[in-house]
DNA sequence: TTTCAATCTTACCGATCGGTACAAAATATT
DNA sequence: AATATTTTGTACCGATCGGTAAGATTGAAA
């Protein structure tokens, strides 16, 4: 039985570092160079601690998905606050998340999504992904559902494709957070949006 | 002065393959192999006729753009067509072609958009790319100020935010498509996304 | 202090990347 | 038929890809 040698690095630091690295490149573009210069690792210790590129990769977006996702949610069960108040601090949140000058632009799923359909990412990156993919829609169409207000207001006749128009303007603005679009112009793209639910 | 022997290959023929590797891929996902074997040539055949991978991928985005890009747009301009209904079509005909089973899923330009963001895309095909991606939201806007039923509607007030809103609603059905979801449950998204901006 | 397990660094593996040199094959002009 | 010109196929270039073997280094238990 016995000790040994300490790890030198910290690693859900390195887990976040390798997360920001996807986030910007994607799983086929992040290489293993970019991966651990940025982890501030070599390979071997990579390989050690977490397997492999794709079960790195895995860690890596479980980390953004508790870390960079599930923050947001908060937001549609604030109490004392009208539905449609929390929808719109709810996709505020999103959208400025997907423009924060401090991480990549844009929604690490939805650009891991784009990818996957190349074919070419691993079976169980793709099926990860694609389960992220499914949260953001299931909880709006529940929220619908089940929400009085929602209920009141008998949005939740239309509970799925209302959280679907929620969900297709959020995979909007993250793609054109990865173009030369400011984050100012949206605010009304959020508010026509609402209104075209019937909020 | 002299001939030649001739070329063994039809070059539209090849850069509409070369597009569609190119659109399902990615510029950087798309390997020489996988392009000149789905052109059917070898690669110094593309080399002589195309110059390099980026010249190919800029005269492939260019193919696109005229063959799979501008053919949406006369919707926009139907005669004795309300204007709801021109942009109902012209939204349609553009999420069709998302999801369409002969092409690759989504969209060329919001692909390699996301992609460019990564850093990694050569200048030229990230500035033609930017460009491409201007051009739906830039008729819209032109659109909105300038037809008549769009002023009378006072939606030329908001031209810019209207046009991004469908700018925004193209760029998520793109990213869906590229998903496991199916174009029927696109339909209520659409009237909604119209109701948004008043029509 | 000795021992041994764990992590570190260095150097390498075969495969593929974008790109090219070179000569055989094919066509036009003379 | 002879020759000049272009395209073709093959085989290769250095660089990078994801991944690993092996020994040096570290630290805890005995």
């Amino acid at each position: 039985m016995a000790g040994g040698r300490k790890l030198e690095f910290d690693k859900q630091q390195a887990l976040e570092a390798a997360m920001q690295v996807f986030w910007q490149k994607g799983y086929l573009g992040a290489s293993l160079s970019d991966l651990t210069s940025s982890m501030g690792i070599n390979k071997p210790s990579m390989y050690s601690t977490f397997g492999n590129k794709e079960k790195l990769f895995l860690q890596a977006t479980e980390h953004y998905i508790e870390n960079h996702g599930k923050i947001h949610v908060a937001c549609l069960s604030l109490p004392d606050t009208p539905l449609r108040e929390r929808l719109k601090k709810f996709l505020s949140s999103v959208i400025s998340a997907q423009f924060e000058s401090s991480n990549p632009k844009g929604c690490y799923v939805m650009l891991c999504m784009t990818e996957a359909a190349s074919g070419d990412m691993p079976e169980q990156a793709r099926d990860l992904i694609a389960e992220a993919a499914g949260l953001f829609p299931a909880l709006l169409e529940e929220l619908f559902q089940q929400d009085p207000e929602a209920i009141s207001l008998a949005l939740d006749k239309n509970a799925k494709s209302n959280a679907l128009t929620l969900a297709t303007l959020l995979n909007g603005t993250a793609a054109l957070a990865r173009g030369d679009y400011c984050q100012a112009d949206l605010q009304p793209v959020i508010d026509n949006t609402l209104n075209g639910i019937g909020l």
